[in-house]
DNA sequence: CTTCTGACA
DNA sequence: TGTCAGTA
């Protein structure tokens, strides 16, 4: 069996994008962000472990539930590496997560009062629109 | 050829 | 975030 056993543990930095479905850049940033702690390759070259894909699936997921990376920076290290679904594990973690809702709301609440001021303009113009 | 850092838009 | 430059 020919496996790549130099790198049986570990991807460069375009592997683990192509397997978590991202970009070397954004990869970058997230380490920049203090998402990711990449190992060095003697070459210089970011080295992600297996288990990196999970972590990088995590940021994302929590970036589209709309946490900013100071907040995901703060939860991350309270997922183990392995684990598949997002379950917590510390008990603080239900409080931060309480307060990122509540962040949520509050744009929900901000968004609504944009539409309904476009609502009004949206009516008050209907009837010009008929008779120009 | 791939990646790295820094920088600009 | 994409992309370019100049390297290693």
């Amino acid at each position: 069996m020919k496996v790549k056993r130099w790198s049986a543990l570990g991807v460069r930095i375009s592997e683990l994008a192509r397997q978590a479905g991202t970009t070397p850049r954004a990869l970058r940033y997230y380490e920049e962000q203090g998402l990711l702690r990449p190992a060095r390759l003697a070459s210089g070259y970011r080295h992600y472990e297996p288990q990196a894909v999970g972590t990088v699936r995590h940021i994302q997921l929590l970036l589209s539930a709309g946490l900013n990376t100071t907040a995901i920076a703060e939860i991350l290290p309270c997922i183990p590496d392995d684990v598949t679904v997002l379950a917590p594990t510390c008990p603080e973690l239900l409080d931060a997560l309480a307060v990122e809702r509540n962040r949520i709301t509050t744009s929900i609440d901000r968004l609504a009062a944009a539409r309904a001021v476009l609502d009004r303009l949206i009516q008050a113009g209907s009837g010009a629109r008929d008779q120009p």
